[in-house]
DNA sequence: CTGTTAGCGCGTTCAA
DNA sequence: TTGAACGCGCTAACAG
């Protein structure tokens, strides 16, 4: 590894000096340009070689005019469902040599305007976005500067593609199960309605009901739960009323565990219904109505959805699309095991 | 929202333009510059305001030197570890004013090498690589060029600054509760050994029978896993043994949910342990011991460590260092005696 | 087949 | 307090 001028990473200069050449047929040579002599780029590759010379990319894109990299923000890269997310955008965007800039929310707006305003500063090239709020003018601000796909979440007071989980009928389904298999006395544990799928899950759950010609008790629903404690609070809440419900639908997957964990402390064989498959959610020998979905699916298509707005330029003619992933109700029983 | 020069964003020309000063003069403003009068400041951050205009980082870093930003490379976003981990790296990175490019190999060597050689060739000012392998000349090279922290795994034939979980001595513990229990058949179910924690663990694991005078019978040892369904299957071979063990040993959370599922199916007691905590192991009801770490201060101190570096220019005499999260044994469900 | 010129958007340096 | 010139590393467009 011979060493260079100051210090510095060395550029195509110094690996034209070095193979006697000029910087234009160094690059010529790493882009694969035909017009080259065998000899020479024989010549450039091996000075290339022995300086352990890369391309500059920031270089190579302010030149070019497009840095090949899309944004993702995300609320909660720690919970599963966003992880998997983000390795289905990642999927696609390889496929068409784009790079992934992630960011982490944390589920604070704030954080989020920060975040949206640099990726824009950074160049990327579209970006895909769970929205942390419904407050979205700093989201329709950035779109004036580039393309964006919302997901799991949709637009408010905005147009733009999103991507969507099928929150309505998926919980339609699971209450139907528990209606089908008997249950009258539902109790519902809800995050927050002022969330789309907080607000489509539980009319999900209360379309169920009529179509059974039901209505849900008043004094079974609790909304607005964020974290696991408060869930499992709240289920505990529930579950002391009178009569006692025979079963518990959970509108996410930390509201479903909350449940768990308190069906499990009050050594009760309770019937829980919720959105977001969990691994072990089989084992755990109690009688589970899961809705799954595809969560790697959602990043993929939102993914397609940017990229095909990025190679359509400014075409701001072209409609929104939104795109709907569906979602599959599992059953997991209780009970089974001989002890 | 006034439209600019052909369809591309907004330059500092033309804020300049609009404000009617130098564009030297609106990069003094945005830079907070004292030497820029106050009228002139208005001026150029009204421009700004109405052209919806954001400096250009990739220009700057081009300009300046330094993209401000660090490559993180993990081998498996979709396990909750990695995401932690990315999530403490983010958490320190932010706080020194970087972004974080994160990228996933899905534990394939050369995807390992494409995505370092990438992260170099957009010139991040470091990385923290989760080394897929044993093999790491590629690691060596890109060493060469910038700055490099491993995590999770050591440095193998390169000297490099780690952030190593404590193996030996959780594993080691974890099996001694095991033993202090009473347990003395205890099977051992590991991933590959020819990865550090998969032959750390099984020191660990070794170490803690000779303490007891004792010796780990090889037919109730299986390494080399991988996947939850091949620990399952081990599981239920090792299990299926004689005499049946009354506890098995599992390196980490994928091996452990194989064995649960295992032990489930076959209506079994055994006690279980097993490296790394997972959601509603306190749930579980069965008798479990968990060796438990702070996946994000792994993270967290990959990044300080690696931050360090870049502050320190190329102080290549500097030695490498070596930081070791230290683990917590949890238990779970008391421990029910062999008979 | 190869080299020269020019400029992507910005910030440092020096001069006014 | 402000501006002009120059160059970061690269490549499109045009010579030769």
């Amino acid at each position: 590894m011979t060493s260079n001028r100051a210090g510095g990473a060395p550029t195509m200069r110094d690996v034209a000096a070095l193979a006697q050449v000029s910087a234009m047929t160094v690059s010529r040579v790493l882009k694969d340009d035909p017009g080259v002599s065998a000899g020479t780029r024989e010549r450039v590759l091996s000075a290339v070689g022995e300086l352990g010379y890369r391309r500059n990319e920031t270089a190579r894109s302010l030149r070019l005019g497009g840095s090949r990299m899309i944004g993702l923000v995300v609320t909660n890269l720690a919970n599963p469902f966003y992880s998997r997310l983000a390795l289905g955008v990642q999927e696609v965007a390889a496929e068409e040599g784009m790079r992934v800039l992630l960011s982490n929310t944390a589920e604070q707006l704030e954080r989020e305007r920060e975040l949206v305003e640099d990726l824009v500063s950074h160049r990327v090239e579209g970006m895909i976005v769970v929205p942390a709020a419904s407050r979205q003018e700093h989201l329709a601000r950035a779109m004036e500067a580039l393309p964006m796909v919302l997901a799991a979440r949709p637009p408010e007071g905005m147009d733009t593609d999103c991507v969507l989980v099928d929150d309505f009928h998926g919980a339609r389904e699971a209450t139907a199960r528990l209606l089908d298999a008997g249950h009258r006395d539902i109790g519902f544990l809800g995050n927050p309605p002022t969330l789309y799928t907080g607000a489509e899950r539980f009319r999900g759950f209360w379309a169920a009901h009529e179509e059974f010609g039901l209505q849900p008790a008043e004094h079974r629903v609790r909304r607005g739960l964020t974290d696991i404690a408060t869930a499992e609070a709240m289920a505990r809440d529930v579950l002391s009323g009178e009569p006692a419900p025979t079963a518990l639908f959970c509108t996410n997957n930390r509201i479903t565990q909350g449940a768990v964990r308190a069906v499990r402390r009050l050594g009760l064989q309770t019937a829980l219904a919720g959105f977001d498959n969990f691994e072990l959610a089989d084992v755990l020998q109690l009688p589970l109505t899961i809705v799954s979905y595809d969560a790697d699916e959602i990043g993929r298509q939102a993914a397609r959805l940017l990229i095909d707005r990025i190679k359509h330029g400014s075409d701001t003619t072209r409609p929104s699309r939104r795109a709907v992933v569906p979602t599959t109700v599992l059953q997991y029983d209780g009970m089974p095991r001989p002890e």
